[in-house]
DNA sequence: ACCTGGCACTCGGTAGGATCGAGTGCCAAT
DNA sequence: ATTGGCACTCGATCCTACCGAGTGCCAGGT
């Protein structure tokens, strides 16, 4: 809907801008290859380019700004004419880092938030992929001492999911004891090892009174408790915002954001959702304190079809061909990882 | 060895400072009760002062400023003097806290760590205890498909162990056997269950060239995986931050700092063994890059005498009476909760 | 000997005014 | 339709003046 000449004037605009933070006057555009006319004809061109809501002054007589619109006019764009492509250095450095990688998945994820956070120069997030479709391989539950117990269950993608409960009490008013927990236990990982944590119905009684209330307990506990959406996220980087703008205030609304991981956690599902990688300011992302924020996000496609997710939040003028690039091979890579094991 | 006078000056500017955030003019001190004296008087005495290091001018003809042995001498003076008290609403607020909080300890130890944040308006840090000390109740291996297996122990505190290790493979190539992991896995239970984690030496060999195998590594990775450093630091409020500073250039140093959690741990661990609660500035806590801040530190005794660590991180010039009491009476606090489980 | 009122002095911060220059909008010529 | 030219705008920068909070010091009073 724009004709080419409007379209080449305004990723000049936008590349410059990414580049400088200064509002860009007509002759440098002018100037810039991939235009070809002259500045008078480039301000008549911006002038309505201003009018269709694609840039706008900060004040009469000084250079345009994109708006969100301009932005979002400039990444479409992008992704039909070849994205961006990591430089060198950066490609060498996610290789290296992938090819080093190993241990515990969640070390490795929090490792990758800061891995993507280099390469973009911004705040990255990494949501690990949800186990609702992983298998348990094994369940116990174990006695703590006092009334408190604890159920752990291992699941085939190699995480553990732990929760307390407190162990019924007796008549006379003392917990359960051993051989009931032990029974308790064995019954449990029978019924349970091999089903996925989705599947988790009751488990048929066994006769015996206090085993059944401590078998309903913990089934209660492993498929109530997610508190999971906090604990598989990963945030790396959130010093780089601090970059990004210079008024202290918004730079702390930022973090904010950040801390409430139940609101990035369904941000990015939400994105990912409606089918979109990037999100331009508050109109499409939806959060107000992020007004001026952009949000780049990917899913991580591991094993079972099970996906994770990685995204990247920066200031609106961020450098999208790169970021995209490296989002795009962080994702590819890290799937490709946890697939391996 | 400051006269009383010269105290009670030392004392009211600091107070207005941490107030204002303005330079503290003679006038004002001698406004402020406390001090009975002439303006000029407080001129002269807050010339020696400065002479004597305890203030400072930002520039000839301006307030004064303390410095950091200025805040000192203000906390040690406060220390004898009654410390501050919390007021009556954050009083209730963490009360209710403290009765609230259930269910899992690292959930509750993040949650206290905003908790403090909130307290005190600055940036918390919450450790959780080590388990060195704590006794093994369970430990399996558990074999999750190709190579690799997880080996999981719980102990007596409530926390969970995992390390993921690489399967033995025989001499076809093939990885050892179902039979082999869950030989080794029992041999492991019966040989670990009740020992301290600190106290984990050599499995007495079982005859079985491949089980030993397995087992080594498995004691191996349990003693050497300790990337523990990480896994227990939470902190709370790192937004807080950019409350305390108005160059932006200065929050993004500090929050570099408190995104690697090994410096944080080393630090507030450091602190404790000099015996400090509070230290003031780059000279006393030794990190140039959090020059201009604070920390402030309390241990948190829980069970079996082993002790977890919670702090707050803010400006030098912050409200030290109230945040000295809002960090013993949660340590305090914590400490308990985690001692009843 | 010490305190205190008074006074001259300093110097950062704010306000007004001049200047500069990058940038615009519009018009007439090509 | 494009472009060179021109008048105009307006933020940024610099200078100056001025105000006022604050200081240092001195001389007089207790």
């Amino acid at each position: 809907m724009l004709d080419d000449r409007k379209a080449a004037i305004l990723r000049a605009v936008v590349e410059e801008y990414i580049e400088t933070a200064q509002p860009v006057g007509s002759q440098h555009v002018a100037r810039s290859r991939g235009v070809q006319a002259s500045s008078a004809t480039v301000r008549n061109e911006m002038s309505v380019l201003e009018r269709d809501g694609y840039l706008v002054q900060p004040h009469t007589s000084a250079g345009r700004i994109p708006t969100d619109k301009g932005y979002r006019f400039f990444v479409d764009s992008l992704h039909g004419w070849g994205a961006g492509q990591l430089n060198p250095g950066q490609r060498a450095e996610v290789k290296s880092f992938f090819t080093k990688a190993h241990g515990e998945l969640e070390h490795m994820l929090s490792e990758t938030s800061q891995l993507l956070s280099r390469l973009t120069d911004h705040t990255a997030v990494v949501i690990a992929p949800p186990h609702e479709a992983a298998t348990i391989r094994s369940v116990q539950i174990v006695a703590l001492g006092g009334r408190t117990a604890l159920v752990v269950a291992v699941l085939s993608n190699g995480s553990v999911e732990k929760r307390t409960l407190e162990l019924p009490v007796l008549d006379d008013g003392t917990p359960v004891g051993d051989a009931v927990v032990t029974a308790a236990s064995t019954r449990l990982a029978g019924y349970l090892t091999g089903r996925t944590v989705a599947q988790l119905g009751e488990v048929p009684s066994t006769g015996e009174v206090t085993v059944d209330a401590l078998l309903a307990t913990s089934v209660r506990a492993l498929t109530g408790g997610h508190d999971e959406e906090g604990g598989s996220v990963f945030v790396g980087g959130a010093s780089r915002m601090a970059n990004a703008f210079d008024a202290v205030a918004t730079v702390r609304q930022v973090l904010g954001i950040l801390e409430e991981q139940f609101v990035v956690v369904t941000l990015l599902r939400d994105l990912l959702d409606r089918g979109l990688t990037v999100a331009i300011g508050a109109d499409e992302h939806g959060l107000t304190p992020l007004a001026g924020c952009s949000v780049l996000v990917a899913p991580v496609r591991g094993a079972d079809g099970q996906t994770g997710t990685i995204g990247i939040l920066g200031p609106t003028r961020m450098n999208y061909p790169q970021a995209l690039a490296a989002v795009a091979v962080v994702s590819q890579r890290l799937g490709r990882r946890i697939e391996e094991g």
